[in-house]
DNA sequence: AAACCCACCAACCGCGATACA
DNA sequence: GTGTATCGCGGTTGGTGGGTT
């Protein structure tokens, strides 16, 4: 028997949120505190499935999120964290207070991968690109000018290197407490936490 | 001004892990 | 011990806006 889906498509949107919607979200979150999730929506009068509305939640709305660009020290800590744990975005967001691991996947992808290409070095395995003797484990980079390489996006999606390892490395045992001690302080002026 | 291209990112999908009956 | 429901993660897609031709 195959995996029944999560909701009953019929009956529920997709796509973009409304304002309504996140208003609807944001209130019975406030009122209930998360979790739950599949119960949620129809608690809270929302035409979404329950996944849906933890990943707006978690990725958008929730109070505690940063959002903005990504500081140079940002940018190094992830370069070192994904040179240490791979693609594990929810271990590398849990380090960066504020981020999502879907904001920092979308921008390892979009600006870290390029930028490290144009460095000639690979994103996969962190080694140069010609030199495959040598790791590169602590990275410290500049802000290099990101449009360098002009790494097109054809050549992001055929550069599928890992896929299959991806798979094959997909679901791996959660990373045993790794105690990496690498975090980033909350910003000087963080703002400030909004209670929900 | 219009058409096209490209980069970005929010949201979706599929599947493994986990909880629970 | 087994089956089912739900959660959470990582990969991928598609809409959109800005830049270029």
């Amino acid at each position: 028997m195959g995996r029944s889906p999560c909701c009953e498509r019929a009956h529920t949107n997709k796509g973009a949120w409304t304002k309504e919607e996140d208003d609807r979200l944001i209130a019975y979150i406030r009122a209930h505190g998360e979790g739950c999730w599949r119960s949620l929506p129809k608690a809270a009068g929302l035409l979404r499935c329950g996944k849906s509305c933890r990943l707006r939640w978690i990725n958008y709305l929730r109070p505690d999120l940063k959002r903005g660009n990504f500081t140079e020290e940002e940018d190094e800590l992830i370069i070192k964290l994904h040179s240490l744990l791979g693609n594990k975005w929810s271990l590398i967001a849990g380090k960066l207070p504020g981020r999502t691991d879907n904001e920092i996947k979308n921008y390892w992808n979009t600006h870290i991968r390029k930028k490290l290409l144009g460095m000639g070095v690979d994103p996969a395995t962190h080694r140069p690109i010609h030199d495959s003797a040598a790791t590169i484990t602590a990275v410290s980079v500049g802000r290099t000018e990101e449009k360098a390489a002009g790494f097109g996006r054809e050549q992001e999606r055929s550069g599928e290197e890992e896929t299959s390892a991806r798979r094959q490395n997909h679901r791996q045992p959660k990373c045993p407490d790794l105690n990496l001690e690498l975090s980033i302080s909350p910003p000087f002026h963080q703002a400030p936490l909004h209670p929900i």
